[in-house]
DNA sequence: TCGCTAAGTTACAGACCGGTAACACTCCCG
DNA sequence: CGGGAGTGTTACCGGTCTGTAACTTAGCGA
């Protein structure tokens, strides 16, 4: 079958994007390894040659998700250097952006909504990367100066966690474009304080 | 065994309440139909007798959980009749309460987050409630007579779904104590105007 | 006491899941 | 040309899941 991904990449790289599709778009306990090695043109045998358990490829996944969302961030510091404003609204586009793309969400979130143990150590993962990008988020609020940076931080991040998994039980237009109305308001909310 | 709810109600609604615990726990798709059925001191087949299917007694729960949150919409309003902002700060309170008794956030949202498949009907139930309480949060702002109680009512409820949702991958002490401050800030904000 | 209804019990069917064993193949490097 | 690593294929194991069948028991009203 061979089904999208036959780019020229190594089995692995394929089953962790194949996984990475199959888990935003069915849930994390809603696919089989099974599925995910046929739909990578690959098999379940070459799968667990790669990865120790289907917990071993969920952590990948989920690192690679990770990895893509500091990338997001590392761009933004670059293109607009020393400018906090300009950076803050490209994260406020950039969020507004994937909100209007894409109706399932944060893989992360997800992924700790679905897997209630916490023991699971994809939790580790998730949390990891949300403190980062609280405290990356909090960085750029602080070269606002404004009255309370981490209070606004806070804000932000929650609003988009809330705009992305609303997305998901709210079938009007509204939350992709109100989210940069609602951030908008917020940031010049404490800019004026 | 007969766990906990060996109450005296009739075999459907210690069904539906231990579900309930279950699904919220363990997640929809963490616990099966057997479980709750031994947890709530009877047995599979009377639980096929109450409910056609597990989607059945899914969506029964959901419902349920939505009835809940109706009654205290209805309670905040016959407290504090026509007073909308002792209303409001009610709904605030509330709402932080719950982030502060309960780590694994709303079940209509981690629902509609678990049962990926659009089609499934648990998503009717739950865009049905989220609208009505969207709804009902607008009207209250509207009696604040800020500038534009839509958008005010939008980014609480927001700010609340992010709340909870993050609650799970956030580990600090954050989200629950944070959500009043900046709930309340954004009501100022607004009110401010 | 009779008889009906609701509930409990046991067993099972069929599907899917995660994970493994054994073996055949291909392709690249020396 | 030879050999080994990586990959593909098939079959299987044990467990769990939803859902059903057939039968027994308990309670309650007439």
């Amino acid at each position: 079958m061979e089904k999208v991904a036959a780019q020229c990449l190594g089995p692995r790289d394929r089953i962790v994007g194949t996984a990475r599709s199959l888990f935003h778009k069915l849930g994390i306990r809603g696919v089989g390894v099974d599925k995910i090695a046929e739909e990578a043109g690959t098999n379940k045998m070459t799968l667990y040659r790669h990865f120790d358990s289907k917990d071993g490829l969920i952590i990948e996944c989920l690192r690679s998700v990770a990895a893509e969302g500091r990338k997001f961030c590392n761009d933004i510091e670059a293109a607009h250097p020393g400018d906090a404003l300009a950076q803050l609204n490209d994260w406020i586009a950039f969020a507004a952006g994937h909100l209007e793309s894409d109706c399932r969400g944060c893989d992360l979130t997800n992924a700790s909504v679905e897997l209630a143990d916490t023991d699971h150590p994809a939790h580790r993962v998730i949390e990891e990367f949300k403190a980062e990008h609280r405290a990356w988020l909090k960085k750029i609020c602080e070269g606002l100066g404004v009255a309370d940076p981490e209070m606004l931080a806070n804000t932000l991040t929650t609003l988009l966690e809330g705009a992305r998994v609303a997305r998901q039980s709210d079938k009007r237009g509204g939350p992709k474009t109100d989210f940069t109305a609602m951030a908008s308001a917020v940031v010049a909310s404490y800019a004026r304080k």
